[in-house]
DNA sequence: ACTTGATTACACCGATCTGTGTAATTATTG
DNA sequence: CAATAATTACACAGATCGGTGTAATCAAGT
C-alpha cells in the first residue's frame, strides 16, 4: 500500500537523487539505488527522468540556489558567509562543493556539468562583488574573485580533514583583506578574534 | 613483438594509471582500459598490484611528492607557490588536486584514501608554518593554514573554470596576509608579468 | 641446454550498470 | 461507473566492471 505522499513524485526522486549523489558520489549511486531508497520502481524513475544525465542535471540545478538578498550590513554579511560555512562544516552531511564534486567526478567528459559549475561559482563571486561595490572598495571584483578563493579553500580542506574551523581561518583571513582594502569591519563578530596588529598597509582602496 | 622498455613494468603500470586516474577520474577508468593503454595483458597488471584498490593507494602514493628544498629567501619561496600553481593551471593536464579529487569521489566509503589525503594537506601546511616561522612570524600556524585555503581555493577554481589566473589571485591575497604579519615582501618578483589582466594590486605594488 | 620466472592469450565468473518492453494493477478524474 | 494516467512487477538486453584460472609462450641466467 502506498502510502499517501504529498510531495509530488518527481520531487520525491529528485531529493533522494540528490542526497545520494552528494553523499556518496554521482558515479557511486545507480538508479537502482535511487528507485530501492524511494521504493519505486525504476520503470517510475525512468518515466520521470528520461536518463540519468538528465537527473544529475536537475540534480545540479537543484543546488544552485541563490543566496537570499538580506538587509544586513554588507560588510556583515560578507564575513556571515564564513559563519554559514563552518555551520554546515560541522553537519555530518557535508560532503564538499556539489559542483566542484561534479567536475571532479565527471568534469573532463561532460560539458554541460562544468558549464553550471562554472555558472555558480560566478555567481557566488558576483554576490560577493556587488557587496564590495557597496562598500566602496575599488577592485571589487579582484577582491570578490580572493573571498570565493578562501570559501573554496576552506570547503576542500574541511572535504579531506573534517574540520569546521577551516571556516574560521577563511573569515580571519578574509577580515584582513578587507581591512586592507579599506572596509571598517566589525571585530567584535563572534569568531576568532586575533588581535592583528594594526592596519598597516598604505592606505588603499577607499 | 614486445618493444625493448627499459622502465620496469610496475613503474609503467603505475605511471599510466596516474595519469589515466587523474585525467579522468578514478572510478571513470578500468584496469582493462589501464592494461590496453600500456599494450600488456590485463593478467600481467593483477600480477603486479593484488587489487585495484592497491593500485590506487599506489597511485596516491606516488602523488605525495614533498617540495624540495630550497635556499631562497622564505617569502620568495611562498609567493613562488603560486607562480608554480598558475604553470600547472595553464596545462592542458591540471586537473585539481588528485588527493581532493580521490576524497571527493571515493573518500566517503574509503578511509585510507582520506588519511593520504590528510597527511598531504597537512605536510604542505607544515611547509608553509616552517618558512613562516623562519620569518619571524608569530601565528606562523595561523599563517599557514590562512594559505593553503589560498592554495586548495585556486585549485579548485581553476579545475570548475580553467582559469589559471586563479593562481595570480591568490598571490595577491597572499602578499596581502603576509604583509600584515609583518612580512616583508619583495614586490617585484619576476613572477607574473601581467600577462592578462591587470597587475595584481592597484598601483602601488609593482 | 635447462630451468625459472615473467608475460601472454583467452575464456570465464558473478556482479553491477543504464536502459527498455510489456502487461497488469492502481489512482485519479470526468 | 468509465476513461485515463500513473505506477507496478519483472524479465531482459548489452555493456562494463573487478578479478581469476589455465596453459602456452617468451626471456634470461646458470
Amino acid at each position: 500500500m502506498p502510502l499517501p505522499q504529498k510531495t509530488p513524485m518527481k520531487e520525491r526522486i529528485l531529493e533522494t537523487a540528490d542526497r545520494l549523489f552528494y553523499l556518496r558520489g554521482i558515479r557511486a549511486v545507480g538508479v537502482d539505488t535511487i528507485a530501492a531508497e524511494i521504493g519505486i520502481s525504476k520503470r517510475t524513475l525512468y518515466n520521470h527522468f528520461p536518463s540519468k544525465d538528465e537527473l544529475i542535471a536537475a540534480y545540479l540545478a537543484r543546488r544552485f540556489v541563490q543566496p537570499r538578498p538580506s538587509d544586513k550590513p554588507a560588510a556583515e554579511q560578507i564575513l556571515g558567509t564564513f559563519d554559514s560555512l563552518e555551520r554546515r562544516f560541522s553537519s555530518r552531511d557535508f560532503r564538499g562543493c556539489p559542483f566542484v564534486n561534479a567536475v571532479a567526478e565527471l568534469g573532463a567528459e561532460d560539458r554541460s556539468v562544468k558549464k553550471i559549475a562554472i555558472a555558480f561559482k560566478e555567481s557566488r563571486r558576483v554576490w560577493f562583488r556587488d557587496l564590495l561595490k557597496q562598500l566602496g572598495v575599488a577592485d571589487a571584483d579582484d577582491l570578490a574573485t580572493q573571498l570565493t578563493l578562501l570559501v573554496d579553500g576552506s570547503i576542500a580542506q574541511d572535504l579531506v580533514r573534517d574540520d569546521p574551523s577551516m571556516a574560521r581561518a577563511a573569515k580571519a583571513a578574509a577580515r584582513v583583506l578587507l581591512e586592507n582594502a579599506g572596509v571598517e569591519v566589525d571585530n567584535n563578530t563572534p569568531s576568532s578574534s586575533p588581535r592583528k596588529q594594526g592596519p598597516i598597509r598604505r592606505g588603499g582602496a577607499v
